[in-house]
RNA sequence: GGGCCCGUGGUCUAGCCGGUUAUGACAUCGCCUUUACACGGCGGGGGUCAGGAGUUCGAAUCUCCUCGGGCCCA
């Protein structure tokens, strides 16, 4: 035997990781005969570490791009890269030791290319260890010129339709780092701060944020309120500024909170600016963008807004306004970045529309999978209150293509033809029109969602020499990104190409770690794909992404489920070797010569396998990787294994070619569906399997098909039998502690068996099959009602007639079944039971003969010692 | 505070368009070296389905409430 006892995964891997030609995964672009399957992979943050999170979303795709390719399709697979980002530019800072405006703005952005390449480049090592079937012909990086010439023309493409605009309108803001950031860029996190209570002239009020008292434009209270709504449409003065400021009423303020008079700032937090926006308030700016308070403060200008906070509250301590303060809880916003607190700011700021009616309609177009994630997209879009704010004041990310003109102000966006390019670098081709040449250029950049929210039309071709293919197939990604790629995916594939951007959206669950928290590395629960691949195998690692939880589903990374999944494959390895000595040496043979007839227990297998092909299949196409690897491992493990393998040995080693020749064919069916099954879950150890069987790589076969002539139901019904006599007549010597492979003196079938010569074998015992019913003695012991039939029938009296007959003797229910109706008395009222109505479970006596008796599923089998 | 998901033997989980003795895995216990496998085989013990109320002849399965957990958001 040429193959080794030992299945050693790592070596066997890389063997095949480095054999691979990657070319017999790219996507054909000429090819019309086969249907497209376009993936719109996410394109990771390249951080320099294929995370276990990325690593099951990867896995997930990759079971589906391996099996559409094997069904026949034309699939892409491609890999992107979502380069721009702060975490880059802080890393950067770190590393080299300067801050982003010390170095000239492109030497700053060199130097994240230069560190992205890097991390790009380590991802990429994961990633192929891992076995993944990535089309590399079709990998796209964010920062390149022609992946964000993209963005910038999309960016004009909007400006043309009127749905991009600038605005001057509050935003999120960080302060230390200087920038704008989105909603979802915002953390929350419970602190503890003060509620101040201060006396007003007319009346107090409780805030938590007394330092922005320079910047209150109104007073609010409840118009319910009877303390306080007399004072509606009055004027109240500011302590310590002296500025007078409108009483309005809403219904907003809650009462029962601190005074229940709440002074409103622009802006203390996202209420404010809704009051501000629906009482069209004045703006009063007491913080500027490096988070320092502003020249309307007086005396506390150029304090940061802490040292503010402490100096006002001094100050009114010390001139009476403060009466008291008390502890609160509250939730803060920081920066997700660096955990600085937010500042709501009002900026002039670049913003994306946002057309909600048209994203739900769109998102109806899509298929879901699980359905409900669909729920988490329609309720974010019915809550969102400001338009998407694409830009930020960074550096390393897509430059917004604007000039304005020094000498009249007018906004110059660049033509499409004219991109890419950065405007702080190049000055535009063409005069303003007013005839100056001289400009100003737009120095913000583009929010990175901005660069990925167009994968899906990159991927389809958008804007290349290639035809256009949208909208793609599939778009795999997390839940926890439903609201923002998700959802600005949709709507640029919408807004440019007024088509969906896919058919549909597979979405994933988180990873959490062993102690059931997500991973993160504050938690210190962080296991690295690397880590399992080197202890197990990519394929074991594999196996847990596809059995450990189902599609959607938040998925738990436990060390047994590796454990497991090698001892599968060690199980498998064991199954493949004994099956390939009993084939290797004349597989051409076997192959080709098909036995005209087929052994009882090997059309059962057949008939099980086919049935096998068919419910895999059928998972695969629901994205249901768990029911498919668990029905394919319980397929090989039980009923190939642990049954037919037991029961076809005698023939296998016995002296009847034609006997040894139909075992060997089945087996080799058997061996070769396996393989192409298991060939998207574990690529590697397929191919090994594959190796010995066919020519050319699994990877490059068809998917198995199901052979529905093979399926029978009595063939199941017979090779069940004989399969559990033989599990039977096992338990038994096991119980009477022989040796499995003792002989008994002989075993009565009393049925019809067809073929016992493989029972005969595996129970090395002879065996009669004797027709007719056995002279025992069949013994009533238990009745059981059929809840199927009486209770629809009978309703309320259901209850009481199990009672009654539970309660009589089995004997003679089974007496008076077996004539006919069954008619018993419930509560003084006469009842006819069909037969049916009841399942009499009977017992097998031996009636003194010196034997024992088994009753296998109704069918008598005698043992003789 | 809102939305979505979840709560089944020690652990994880299937079932959940209702039908009476609840699936599987891991762990555990006992037996077995039988010519593929002891990272194996065979057999056993262990849960009444978070708690409560309701609908129903009948609920893990439907409804409501309570408690607990997760994710996303305010």
């Amino acid at each position: 035997m040429t193959i080794p006892k030992e299945y050693d995964s790592n070596e066997i891997e890389e063997k095949w990781q480095d054999t691979w030609d990657m070319s017999m995964y790219h996507f054909d672009w000429k090819d019309e005969s086969r249907p497209q399957y376009i993936i719109d992979t996410p394109p990771p943050y390249p951080t320099g570490n294929f995370h276990i999170g990325n690593s099951l979303n990867w896995c997930y795709i990759d079971f589906v791009a391996r099996y559409k390719r094997m069904q026949g399709f034309n699939v892409m697979f491609p890999q992107g890269w979502d380069c721009h980002g702060l975490p880059t530019e802080v890393k950067v800072e770190e590393i080299h030791g300067i801050t982003k405006n010390q170095i000239p703005r492109t030497e700053f952005r060199k130097l994240c290319e230069e560190m992205t390449v890097g991390n790009i480049e380590k991802m990429r090592a994961t990633m192929l260890r891992l076995g993944f079937s990535t089309d590399w012909s079709n990998e796209f990086i964010t920062m390149d010129p022609d992946y964000y010439v993209k963005t910038q023309r999309s960016f004009v493409k909007m400006q043309d339709m009127g749905r991009v605009y600038q605005s001057e309108h509050p935003v999120n803001w960080c302060p230390r780092c200087e920038t704008a950031i989105a909603f979802a860029e915002v953390e929350y996190d419970a602190r503890d701060t003060k509620l101040n209570f201060l006396h007003f002239d007319k009346l107090e009020i409780a805030t938590t944020r007394p330092e922005l008292l320079a910047a209150c434009v109104a007073v609010a209270i409840n118009p319910d309120d009877e303390r306080y709504n007399e004072n509606i449409g009055q004027t109240v003065k500011v302590p310590l500024f002296g500025h007078e400021v409108k009483v309005i009423g809403d219904k907003d303020v809650d009462p029962s909170f601190g005074t229940g008079a709440v002074m409103i700032c622009t802006f203390g937090d996202k209420q404010d600016v809704r009051w501000w926006v629906e009482h069209d308030l004045p703006l009063r700016k007491a913080i500027d963008k490096n988070g320092r308070i502003t020249e309307i403060a007086g005396k506390y200008a150029g304090m940061t807004i802490p040292e503010c906070k402490e100096a006002i509250i001094e100050d009114l301590k010390k001139e009476g306004y403060l009466y008291d303060q008390k502890t609160l809880d509250q939730n803060v916003g920081m920066c997700w970045r660096c955990k600085t607190p937010i500042e709501i700011l009002s900026e002039r700021q670049w913003f994306v529309k946002i057309d909600n009616d048209e994203i739900l309609e769109t998102a109806d177009e899509i298929e879901w999978l699980p359905e409900y994630m669909k729920v988490r997209l329609q309720n974010w879009t019915g809550t969102m209150e400001w338009d998407w704010c694409i830009s930020r004041q960074r550096i390393f990310a897509t430059p917004i293509p604007v000039w304005y003109c020094k000498k009249c102000g007018e906004v110059m966006v660049a033509e499409e033809e004219w991109l890419p390019m950065d405007p702080t670098q190049e000055q535009p081709p063409v005069a303003c029109k007013c005839g100056s040449t001289d400009f100003e250029p737009e120095e913000d950049v583009l929010d990175t969602w901005m660069d990925s929210s167009l994968t899906a039309l990159h991927v389809a071709g958008w804007l290349s020499d290639k035809e256009m293919r949208n909208p793609t197939q599939l778009r795999p990604q997390g839940h926890d990104i439903i609201r923002t790629w998700a959802f600005y995916s949709i709507l640029r594939s919408k807004a440019l190409t007024g088509k969906r951007p896919w058919d549909s959206i597979l979405v994933n669950g988180m990873v959490l770690g062993e102690d059931g928290h997500k991973m993160s590395k504050s938690l210190g629960n962080i296991i690295s794909p690397e880590e399992v691949i080197a202890k197990y195998s990519a394929d074991s690692f594999r196996q847990w992404a596809a059995v450990g939880g189902s599609t959607g589903s938040d998925v738990m990374f436990r060390w047994k489920d590796v454990v497991s999944a090698s001892r599968f494959f060690t199980k498998m390895w064991s199954i493949y070797r004994f099956s390939m000595s009993h084939l290797e040496d004349d597989l051409s043979d076997i192959v080709n010569n098909k036995p005209e007839e087929l052994a009882i227990i090997d059309r059962w297998l057949l008939s099980n396998l086919n049935r096998l092909i068919m419910s895999v299949t059928e998972s695969l196409d629901a994205y249901q990787f768990d029911e498919a690897y668990k029905s394919i491992r319980g397929f090989a493990w039980e009923t190939l294994a642990d049954n037919y393998i037991e029961l076809v040995k005698s023939r296998l080693y016995g002296d009847d070619e034609n006997a040894r020749r139909t075992a060997q064919y089945t087996l080799y069916l058997a061996m070769d569906a396996l393989s192409r099954m298991l060939a998207p879950f574990a690529p590697f150890f397929a191919e090994e399997m594959y190796s010995r069987i066919g020519e050319g790589s699994v990877h490059a076969q068809g998917w198995p098909e199901a052979d529905e002539s093979l399926i029978s139901e009595s063939v199941e019904k017979d090779g069940e039998l004989i399969k559990e006599i033989a599990s039977n007549v096992r338990r038994y010597k096991s119980e009477s502690g022989m040796a499995l492979n003792a002989p008994l003196e002989k075993i009565e079938v009393y049925g019809t068996l067809g073929d016992a010569s493989d029972l005969i074998g595996v129970t090395n015992s002879t065996v009669e099959i004797i027709e007719g019913e056995p002279d025992f003695e069949h013994v009533p012991v238990n009745i059981k009602p059929n809840m199927g039939i009486i209770g629809p029938k009978f309703r309320k009296q259901a209850g009481a007639i199990i009672k009654t007959l539970t309660s009589m003797d089995p004997v003679e229910v089974a007496d008076i079944a077996s004539k006919g109706n069954i008619s018993i008395t419930v509560d003084g009222e006469d009842i006819e039971l069909e037969p049916e109505s009841v399942v009499i479970e009977k017992e097998v006596i031996s009636a003194g003969r010196a034997v024992d008796v088994l009753d296998v599923n109704g069918t008598v089998v005698v043992i003789v010692r």
